[in-house]
DNA sequence: TTGAATTTTCAAAATATTCTGAAAGTTTTT
DNA sequence: AAAAACTTTCAGAATATTTTGAAAATTCAA
């Protein structure tokens, strides 16, 4: 890629944040938002994210709401200011973290559920039945081992783990 | 909840997938083809899957086809059958870490990419712009790390990983 | 070859998701 | 208490994704 200016490279990166997100299900606006707070040295409100991003204030104020939830902003309160103001958690390594996180809760959390209320509901007393079970129970035993290996990488000291944890296993 | 018939688990085992497939950005249908195969001790053709699932030929084909590219699901062509009959992969494992591998290159990969053309296009004489690297960058290295974690799960033996990794990391 | 069986394609229709903007709700100032 | 400043909600509009089904392409047996 050839030279680029500050003012198109950010434009670039918030465009590109917006397309990936959709990849991963996250939705283009709130990723967009998400990018321009990360690029910004200093909190903005809804009006200014409108007027960047040209959107409308109910869409601002949803994804606003979303990326609270995934604890990926903060509201900030500025004394003497009426309006809210948002800041982007700036450490890439807890936004790495909140985000898997949150994925885990949404993605493999149901999924552990389901299965329980499948084995719970079936008897195991005939042939169809307990290679069904089967089936369940390791999709089950999955899930549970995956969510423990994001719990336990979620838990271990990053830098520790940037600095080791590949030397480990990538025999 | 209650006790039930197997038919019935199996379509709630099916509906399940299918709901949960979509929050984690794969769609209903793939999803419940992929179900309705897990389930099947034997391998279904076209005709088969559009009758017990009730969708059309295209959206079944279409579907088909994705299954493979992810490595879900297998052709198999069986003697004396001019159609083309599908089989799942039932070792769940293997459906695991196919599921994590292909979601390690479409969502990790295109955002290594993105910030590597970011960082080259930049020259960082001013201020802004050195911040602007240094999250272009910090999200480059946590994303590698992710795509290495991934890289050395992925390799690692599976049984020793379930026996193992737990209590290494869960301190 | 021919033609029947089967698979693939793709434009249009159906469905699902996201976005808008004005109205309703809330908070703060006067 | 009233008004101004600001935030939230949500029905309808816009957009995006998925699905259909018939036509085109392919494969295979005779």
């Amino acid at each position: 890629m050839a030279l680029m200016e500050i003012k198109e490279a950010k434009d670039k990166f918030i465009h590109t944040w917006g397309t990936l997100a959709t990849q991963w299900g996250i939705n283009r606006t709130m990723a967009q938002i998400h990018a321009l707070l990360l690029l910004s040295p200093r909190s903005m409100n809804a009006d200014e994210i409108m007027a960047d991003l040209q959107i409308s204030r109910g869409n601002v104020n949803m994804n606003l709401r979303d990326l609270m939830d995934w604890g990926l902003i903060y509201k900030q309160l500025l004394p003497g200011e009426r309006k809210e103001f948002f800041i982007a958690e700036k450490d890439i390594w807890k936004v790495a973290k909140q985000i898997a996180k949150e994925r885990r809760r949404r993605e493999i959390g149901p999924l552990i559920e389901a299965m329980e209320d499948l084995k719970e509901g079936i008897q195991p007393d005939t042939e169809e039945k307990e290679e069904f079970l089967k089936i369940v129970n390791e999709i089950s035993k999955v899930s549970v081992f995956a969510d423990n290996t994001m719990t336990s990488l979620l838990k271990s000291d990053e830098n520790w783990l940037l600095n080791n944890f590949i030397k480990v296993f990538n025999k």
